[in-house]
DNA sequence: GTCTATACTTGGATAGAC
DNA sequence: GTCTATCCAAGTATAGAC
């Protein structure tokens, strides 16, 4: 652990006391949009939490803008990357809801997609950071996608419905569930939206499964 | 049009000099949370557009937050009214798809939805705003359920479909597509999906409705 | 009762210290 | 290269003029 930062050029390393500030700095911004939302989350406030001067988010992401992009970087990555594990052996349709219902869950609790309903309409408010927010938004859909897409291969409704629009009106349902269930407090009504949704999915896979001799009348 | 506000005690009438000042505020508020955000709706910036001095929003509305409530108010009673004449003769549900298709496109282009969605996120930030923001939201919900059920009612899908939570998912979905669509710019891909709504709805309405000898195999 | 001028607080950004 | 002290703009709120 060799602290000395007197005679470090090099930056590479994670130990460096320049990224350790970022990283404090990132953290910190998640947990004030998280609390605070995009209003609170000021330079004051943030470097406050962050235990450090608020000139240093100038100095290391150049405006509060970027250091709230950045924050909004660590959480899509992270977010991402554990969907990827969670949807790796997803077979049915209605496997996948479940573990979208599983993954919408964790992050509502964990405030993950507050930080991107809070920075979505944020965004409104300062010019150019609309464009940057929306790119960070693409992977989401994607992933979606993606997903949808895995789970209705082989069956006749894979050609008949349109993963792409669905996966626009999947991740706006995620943003919009957020919002009401953060509003009041209260995510029983979206999380019984999900068991409905399984069930549907259920219904629709014996109706139009692999398997046509278990259709009902 | 008797302008002399000297002797004037009663305050009933609308043109009196109170109640035009509200007015140009709360139509004031309500383009300036369109245009900036909930970020962007300060008492400077809010006045300025309605070209009065900015001390009257506390004289007036107490806070910036209860003039931005007032706005809400009068957003949502608008719509709601005039969603009651469209929903009013609506039988099947595809029918209630396409008013709700024609409801979204017209409120997106207007930004109606958009003073909600910037009220619910900025809620975040002001202590008890969130709650009086919820109670606004309320008749959205009852609204929606009540078409849903209505266009449910006779149909062996009303005993199946729970009215409740398909209206909070609609009001979510309402409020994510605005999200989505705002941030990109593109209106497109939210009126796709509505289009693919209504045919399952009338995919549905074959499948389940009350002439039985039409049902596919 | 209605409005304006002013006080005070917080926020973004940088010049300069180390 | 990293960080702090300081500046100025913008915000809320009110005391007092009309």
């Amino acid at each position: 652990m060799a602290k000395s930062g007197t005679a470090s050029s090099v930056q590479g390393k994670g130990g460096s006391r320049s990224t350790e500030t970022r990283r404090h700095l990132v953290d910190a911004a998640i947990a004030t949009l998280q609390d605070e939302g995009f209003v609170g989350a000021s330079a004051r406030a943030i470097a406050g939490r962050a235990g450090v001067n608020q000139g240093l988010i100038f100095y290391h992401f150049g405006s509060v803008a970027n250091l709230l992009l950045a924050a909004l970087d660590a959480v899509s990555t992270d977010r991402l990357t554990h969907y990827g594990t969670l949807v790796a052996d997803t077979g049915s349709p209605s496997e996948l809801v479940g573990v979208a219902a599983e993954i919408f869950r964790t992050d509502l609790d964990a405030g993950y997609i507050t930080v991107l309903v809070e920075m979505i309409a944020g965004a409104s408010s300062t010019p150019g950071l609309g464009t940057e927010v929306a790119a960070r938004i693409g992977p989401w859909r994607e992933f979606a996608q993606a997903a949808i897409e895995r789970a209705l291969e082989g069956s006749p409704l894979g050609t008949l419905v349109p993963s792409a629009d669905v996966a626009y009106a999947v991740v706006a349902l995620y943003l919009g569930l957020e919002m009401l269930s953060h509003l009041d407090g209260n995510r029983e009504p979206a999380l019984n939206l999900f068991a409905h949704a399984r069930q549907f999915a259920q219904l629709l896979e014996a109706v139009s499964g692999t398997d046509t001799s278990e259709v009902p009348a």
